[in-house]
DNA sequence: AGCATGTGTTTTATGAGTAAAAGATATTTC
DNA sequence: GAAATATCTTTTACTCATAAAACACATGCT
């Protein structure tokens, strides 16, 4: 069983303060770095596209929730801010991937949605990326896959709890 | 037992496309998702003291390592870029936190180590900032924790070497 | 000795994201 | 009906990070 560096920089810790409870690196360094290296590999089929990681966001949002959506409505949805979706969407359009629709009533929202090329390369692009996730988890082995992602599930819930009572410190 | 954003994704996909698998999600997506949250979530302790994050990386690599180290060997070890590093160190030498020294033989390299104050001030906020992340924890349950913890070594160490096999793609 | 090579650091140019302000228009209140 | 208010989108200004170029110098080879 290999080290990883999360573990060798908590050795490290210990031999220099070893009075130091470094538990939680075991668990928010190890995430963190998981993260990182996740997004760095992860997007390869996106990349082959040219699209980012948060345009595909947006094309998935559309495509799940299946009918139109606003601007401001896609940025709650993909915790993004109203500024960066407004580019991606501009991005996106360009492409064909989305079309606008004004509102009939308020004239300020337009509502958003797929053109058949947008949803054409996302059934195509879909499969494929969690594919290559897929292959990314094997040898984690199934049972631990679904361990973790119980785990994770639970730290979500209780950090998503734990957004709102945060504005305190 | 409450259900999670991704948990949310997930059954909205199954809804529209019954026959995706979506199970890569669970795990990375909530990876991702508690990462997001963590760092936002996680950093309040340095804000107050006016660190971000990454550099209090730098501090805290100095002092684990405990010797001095260069601005290229500091780049690695925190994963950053040497540009990135470079206006970081700048920036804490200002506040008087580590200090130079030129190198005997070779006058292209700088030696950093940490000034008394910035070892005073890490060991006075690195358990302030361990504590504050065990507090984010807590309601995971102990048991809980070491086998995310475990489990996400083991993913650690499996993305680490797939980053070689990386190349190909 | 002198030149090429390699290594380590810093600067520059560029791109992406956010917060805050601006713009546009509907809705509410008086 | 007019003015204030609220809401939604877009623009602007700014920060931060990176990649690539530029720079500085030691080392190795001839």
């Amino acid at each position: 069983m290999a080290e990883d560096i999360v573990a060798g920089v908590m050795r490290q810790w210990q031999q220099v303060l070893p009075e130091l409870d470094t538990a939680p690196m075991a668990v928010i360094g190890r995430l963190n770095r998981c993260s990182a290296l996740l997004q760095q590999a992860a997007d390869a089929p996106l990349r082959r596209e040219g699209l980012t990681r948060p345009e595909f966001d947006i094309l998935g949002t559309l495509r799940r929730t299946d009918r139109e959506l606003t601007p401001g409505r896609i940025a709650r949805e993909t915790f993004a801010s109203g500024a960066a979706v407004t580019k991606r969407l501009r991005q996106l359009e360009q492409r064909g991937l989305i079309a606008r629709r004004p509102d009939d009533r308020d004239r300020r929202v337009t509502h958003l949605s797929l053109t058949d090329e947008g949803r054409e390369l996302l059934d195509r692009l879909l499969p494929e990326q969690l594919g290559y996730e897929a292959a990314l988890l094997d040898g984690l082995g199934t049972r631990n896959q679904e361990r973790l992602a119980g785990s994770l599930g639970e730290l979500l819930v209780l950090l998503e709890g734990r957004l709102g009572s945060l504005l305190d410190s």
